[in-house]
DNA sequence: ATACTATTTGGCTGTTTGGCAAAATACCCT
DNA sequence: AGGGTATTTTGCCAAACAGCCAAATAGTAT
């Protein structure tokens, strides 16, 4: 693999990474619904708010999320509604996986 | 977040985590041509072969990738030809990013 | 200025990942 | 069976990641 083909497969592979956490994987599915704070994100996931700050800073580097701080609140969105398109071939992958378990049982 | 729901997303990131590596992006680019076996593959990354091996059991685990052993050799192909839709919307992530930054300057 | 709230950053620990090399496995051929 | 080739598995090490806590920062209100 050339050096400009691994640049390019490296910046691609940073976003699939951004995605590649449960947590990170909610916040976007929340986001989808219209923006939220940070406060309201961390009651939904249960986690510590400091763990949730950084997961967003790493979709945020991402350029997958953008932020908003308003008053002392920061609020964050989808900054690529196609990221939703992507979920739908996530779920058929598994779908099919789904599909090959229970047609090795028939 | 409840215990379905992070099920959910886990099972979703999984597929995400599988595409988070620059090595893999490359493997899935490669075999959106058409399949592939390892040797022919490992050549074109230029890694040691169990290496490679290890990436396409992860990619083949996810379910992104499927394999055919013919003879010695062990075939690779995309399962799931969305994921280069995927890509699409990964890239246009990627232009938005650059055109940020050139915003900067301006 | 002080007190208070929301968020980010730094530091620590345990866990996971990525790479290579060596050994094991699987298949073909004679 | 024995030798050769393609691939996977195992073992090991260094680097990266995830989570919590505590400390720092930023904004608001008194």
């Amino acid at each position: 693999m050339d050096d400009k083909t691994h640049r390019w497969c490296a910046s691609r592979a940073t976003v699939f990474k951004a995605l590649g956490h449960p947590t990170r994987v909610f916040i976007v599915q929340e986001l989808s619904k219209g923006e939220e704070c940070v406060c309201h994100l961390t009651e939904k996931i249960g986690a510590d708010i400091s763990t949730v700050s950084k997961h967003l800073a790493i979709l945020k580097s991402a350029g997958i999320v953008s932020d908003d701080k308003r008053g002392l609140q920061v609020f964050y969105k989808l900054r690529m509604p196609c990221v939703l398109g992507v979920f739908g071939c996530v779920d058929k992958i598994m779908a099919e996986d789904l599909r090959d378990r229970e047609s090795l049982i028939r």
